[in-house]
DNA sequence: TTATTTATTAGGAATGATTACTATTTATTA
DNA sequence: TAATAAATAGTAATCATTCCTAATAAATAA
């Protein structure tokens, strides 16, 4: 893969914050630094950086959010302010289970819990 | 609210199948009985009878789908074949643990586990 | 260093699921 | 049976994402 100064720009502003930003808002970020970067740009290096496994994906309702924490991990969404808090979680077990009980080869768990995080108390 | 056969007919077809269907399959089965519904009438219904608490929704990449199964459930994903297959879980556990954690009052959990269903062995 | 090759980009058009809008129809009630 | 307001059909709008293409720029060879 070919250097380009626009990939690196964006995966700077992806591992410069937790809020699991959207594609749009990484490319406000990116038109600070590079004014005509187009958001195809940055969808497209989004789509490579994570195939590099460099960044990960959440999905949240109709949008897709990127992470740049790339340990497998599930997420705490709070419904009063939309935040997306990362959790670790030990998921071999569950695997284990469900292979047993349904012969069914996991690859991959999403989980995501939906409530009212601690700022609303 | 008042009665409309559309809607009838709506709850009908979501109950007729296990296949969590997509507003779209819905609407195709309905036209065989009301040649002229509109995928509108087909989505605004939906949404009422999911709110009436007589169907759930389920996530699936960047489509809706439909259930009939209104018991709490998660979702194995076969990414072979596409097919949504429902589990019965228990969340008590994983509730309380969230709650002791992360002081998160968790109201809803959706787990989906994305791999290969037996028929793919 | 300069020319060549080809991946990458900018900008805009296309897509596809879903929602919004509005004139018409229809279930309900007086 | 007529009045009313909710529901519908049909279509336009929305919005995130993907696709397309001529122009640009990184890598390589001469």
């Amino acid at each position: 893969m070919r250097y380009s100064y626009q990939r690196e720009i964006i995966l700077d502003i992806v591992r410069s914050t937790k809020t699991h930003p959207t594609a749009e808002w990484i490319h406000n970020k990116a038109q600070k630094k590079i004014k005509a970067i187009s958001l195809g740009t940055v969808y497209r290096n989004l789509g490579l950086l994570e195939n590099l496994g460099k960044i990960q994906t959440v999905k949240d309702n109709n949008v897709v959010r990127y992470d740049c924490n790339i340990e497998p991990h599930n997420h705490l969404k709070c419904k009063i302010c939309d935040t997306l808090i990362d959790i670790p979680v030990a998921n071999e077990a569950m695997k284990k289970n469900v292979k047993t009980k349904y012969n069914f080869d996991v690859d991959d768990i999403n989980i995501t819990f939906i409530g009212t995080c601690s700022k609303h108390n």
